[in-house]
DNA sequence: GCGGATCAC
DNA sequence: TATGGTGATCCGC
C-alpha cells in the first residue's frame, strides 16, 4: 500500500517536474542540456511557494482528466467504431484532395531577438550568459540556454541555474527599431508578408523565386544575408509548402540556419511521422501529455487513433490532429493588419491586495488604463470582462454587457465594479495578486468615411444625415488632418463597414451617460437600439431600418461563408489585429505624449512595441 | 453566452 | 525572496 502511494506520487511529481520546465522546453538551445538535472533545480527552487502549489493542483487535475480520457477510450473500444473510422478516413481523403504543394512558404525567426539586440550595443555580453528582462526572463542568449535558462522563467530560478547570469532590462524602443530594419528587408522579398510577432514573420516566396529564377533555398539564403547586412542580427528560416511546416522547419537549424522541407507528399509524410507532437504550433504541455497518455508521441502516431480522437478531444482537435498527421497547413499569408481584432484588454500584477477600498481603487486605475488603450486602438466594447487572480494563483473571470458600448474609464469602472463586488461576496476575504479588464464584441470608433448607404461622406454632408447630433469633432479627438487620407484608404475593409457605421450614431449617445441615466424611460430602449443581427445601433426610422437589415443580412451570409473556409483550431494565432492600430499610428504619427509618470511611459512603450506589425514600413 | 482552460509569443 | 501581459480559441454547460 505504502509503496503504491509512493509510486503514484512519484509519477505525479514526474509530470509536475516536466511541466515546471516551462512552455518553451522544445525551443532551440536545450538539446544538450540535462533536463532531469534542470527540472530538479527548478523543482527545489519552487517547492512550497504558492505558485508551486497551484501548479501542483493543476497537475493533479490534469492527471484526473487524463484518467477519464483513458477510461472513455476503454469504453469506446468496446463499441463498434467502424463508422467513426470511416468518417475519419473520409476526412483524410477530403484533406488530401485539398493539399496544395505549389507554394513556397517561409517562416523567419530572429535568433534570441532581444538578447541579440542588446549584444549589439554591448558586445561584451556576447560571451557570457545573459538574459533580457527582470522578474521573468523574456529571452536569453545561447550561453544562458546551456544552463537551462529559458524565456518565461522566473528570474530567481534562472539565477539558481546559472548564478553568473547577467540580466539586462528591456528596451522596447530599441527592439522596435531593429524589427523595423528587418521588415524593410522582408518587404523586398514579399510585400505581403505577415508579421507573426515582433521577431517572426511568414512570407510567400513563390512569386519572388519565379521572377528571379532562384531556388527557394538561394532566395532565403540571400534574404538572411540581407537581413544580417542591414540589421546585424541573425535569423533562422524554415522553407516548406505551408505555414505549419515552415514554422517547424525554422527551428531545425537554429540559430542562424535554414531548413528546407521538400514539397512532395512522401517527404512531408515521413517528416511528420517522426515529429514529436509538441513541435507543432498549438500543441502545448497539456495536450502533449494527453496525447502521450493514449500512446501518441509523434504526429505519425496520430493515425492509428483516428477513430476515437474526435470523441476523446472534440471535433476541432480531431481535425487539427489529422492535419498534423498529414502535414497540412495554411498556404495563405496575410498581412498582419488584415486580421480583425476581437478584444482589447489590460491586466496587471501587484503586491497582494485585500481591502475592498484598495481593490476598487485598483479597478479604477485599470479602467483608466483600458480607456487609454481603447483610445489608441480606436475601439469600444459591448461586453466587459473582469479577470482576477487570487493570491493562490487561482484565476476567475466574469463578464457583463453594459447597455451600450463602453470605452470611457468612468463607464468601464461603473459597469465592472458590480462584478468585482459580487466576486468579493462569493470569495470571502478575497486576496488578489492580479486584476484585469477586457472588452470584447468591439466596435471601431474610427472616424467613418463611408455612410450608411455606402456613399463617401464629406464633412459638409454630416449635418444632413444626423441633424440632431453634435459636431463630430467634439466627441472625440482625431489625428492630424494630414493623415486623414491615409486613414480613409484603410477603411475599405468590407467586414468593418457596419461597425464603422454604428459609431456614427452610437458614439454620441454613450458619451452622454449621465443624461441617459437621468432620462430613464425610453432612453435606453431607443438611444441604445441594437440591430438583432450585428452590432449596429441606429435611430428608429423605418426606411433606414429596412435598408440596414437587408444590408446586414447580406454581410452575415458573406461572413459565414468566409468562416467555413477557415482552417480549424489553432492553425494560427492571430496577432495581426494588434498591429492594426499601430500600423495606423505609424502613418498618422503618434499622438502627442503628455507627460506621464515614468512607469506609465514604460507601459506605453511596451504596448507600442508589442503591437508592431508589418504595416509601419 | 458564460466561465474555465490552453496556447503563443 | 516572492513566477508577466495581450490576445485568441475551444469546450462544456
Amino acid at each position: 500500500m505504502m509503496a503504491s502511494d509512493e509510486a503514484t506520487r512519484s509519477i505525479e511529481h514526474d509530470s509536475l517536474k516536466y511541466h515546471l520546465l516551462g512552455p518553451s522546453l522544445t525551443k532551440a538551445g536545450q538539446d544538450a542540456v540535462d533536463q532531469t538535472k534542470v527540472s530538479e533545480i527548478i523543482y527545489n527552487a519552487s517547492k512550497g511557494s504558492k505558485f508551486f502549489n497551484n501548479e501542483e493542483a493543476k497537475d493533479k487535475n490534469l492527471t484526473e482528466k487524463i484518467s477519464k480520457v483513458l477510461a472513455k477510450r476503454r469504453q469506446l473500444e468496446q463499441l463498434d467504431l467502424t463508422s467513426d473510422l470511416r468518417r475519419a478516413d473520409d476526412y483524410i481523403a477530403e484533406l488530401e484532395l485539398g493539399r496544395d504543394l505549389s507554394q513556397v512558404i517561409v517562416h523567419l525567426d530572429c535568433d534570441a531577438f532581444y538578447a541579440a539586440v542588446e549584444e549589439l550595443d554591448r558586445p561584451e555580453l556576447k560571451d557570457v550568459p545573459m538574459a533580457v528582462g527582470k522578474g521573468v526572463l523574456t529571452t536569453c542568449n545561447y550561453h544562458a540556454r546551456k544552463f537551462g535558462c529559458r524565456s518565461g522563467m522566473a528570474g530567481f530560478v534562472a539565477m539558481k541555474l546559472c548564478p553568473q547570469l547577467i540580466c539586462v532590462p528591456m528596451n522596447f524602443a530599441k527592439y522596435a527599431a531593429k524589427a523595423e530594419e528587418v521588415r524593410e528587408v522582408l518587404t523586398q522579398y514579399d510585400p505581403g508578408f505577415e508579421s507573426a510577432s515582433c521577431d517572426e514573420a511568414y512570407l510567400n516566396l513563390t512569386e519572388f523565386c519565379n521572377e528571379h529564377h532562384m531556388t527557394p533555398e538561394d532566395a532565403v539564403s540571400q534574404m538572411r544575408a540581407d537581413v544580417y547586412a542591414k540589421a546585424k542580427i541573425t535569423v533562422s528560416a524554415g522553407i516548406a509548402a505551408n505555414a505549419k511546416l515552415a514554422k517547424i522547419c525554422s527551428n531545425k537549424n537554429k540559430p542562424n540556419g535554414q531548413f528546407l522541407l521538400a514539397s512532395d507528399r512522401q517527404t512531408i509524410m515521413e517528416f511528420m511521422r517522426d515529429l514529436p507532437t509538441r513541435k507543432v504550433n498549438g500543441i502545448g504541455r497539456v495536450f502533449e501529455r494527453e496525447l502521450d497518455a493514449i500512446g501518441v508521441k509523434t504526429c505519425g502516431d496520430i493515425y492509428a487513433h483516428r477513430a476515437y480522437l474526435a470523441k476523446l478531444f472534440g471535433q476541432k482537435a480531431f481535425q487539427f490532429l489529422m492535419q498534423c498527421y498529414l502535414g497540412l497547413g495554411r498556404t495563405v499569408i496575410k498581412r498582419a493588419e488584415d486580421y480583425e481584432r476581437k478584444s482589447v484588454g489590460t491586466e496587471t500584477t501587484f503586491k497582494e491586495l485585500q481591502s475592498p477600498d484598495a481593490l476598487r481603487e485598483k479597478l479604477r486605475h485599470i479602467a483608466e488604463e483600458l480607456e487609454g488603450d481603447l483610445k489608441r486602438t480606436e475601439y469600444k466594447g459591448r461586453t466587459l470582462c473582469i479577470k482576477i487572480k487570487l493570491h493562490t494563483y487561482e484565476v476567475h473571470t466574469r463578464q457583463s454587457t453594459p447597455p451600450f458600448a463602453v470605452h470611457k474609464a468612468d463607464d468601464l469602472y461603473k459597469y465592472s465594479l458590480p462584478m468585482l463586488e459580487k466576486l468579493m461576496k462569493e470569495i470571502p476575504n478575497m486576496k488578489l495578486r492580479l486584476m484585469g479588464l477586457r472588452v470584447t464584441h468591439i466596435i471601431s470608433t474610427k472616424k467613418p468615411g463611408i455612410d450608411f448607404f455606402g456613399r463617401v461622406k464629406t464633412s459638409s454632408s454630416t449635418a444632413t444625415k444626423a441633424p440632431t447630433l453634435k459636431n463630430e469633432e467634439t466627441w472625440e479627438t482625431w489625428p492630424e488632418e494630414e493623415f486623414e487620407e491615409a486613414a480613409r484608404q484603410e477603411r475599405n475593409d468590407e467586414m468593418n463597414e457596419l461597425e464603422k457605421l454604428s459609431q456614427e450614431y452610437q458614439g454620441q449617445h454613450d458619451s452622454a451617460t449621465k443624461s441617459d441615466a437621468e432620462d430613464q424611460r425610453p432612453a435606453v430602449a431607443e438611444e441604445h437600439w441594437q440591430c438583432p443581427i450585428c452590432t449596429v445601433a441606429q435611430p428608429p426610422n423605418d426606411a433606414t431600418f429596412n435598408a440596414h437589415i437587408d444590408f446586414c443580412l447580406s454581410k452575415q451570409t458573406i461572413k459565414e461563408a468566409v468562416r467555413s473556409t477557415e482552417p480549424p483550431m489553432m492553425e494560427k494565432q492571430q496577432p495581426g489585429s494588434a498591429s492594426k492600430s499601430i500600423a495606423n499610428r505609424g502613418k498618422r504619427g503618434r499622438p502627442k505624449n503628455e507627460t506621464l509618470p515614468l512607469d506609465q511611459q514604460a507601459r506605453e512603450k511596451r504596448r507600442a512595441f508589442f503591437s508592431l506589425g508589418n504595416g509601419s514600413a
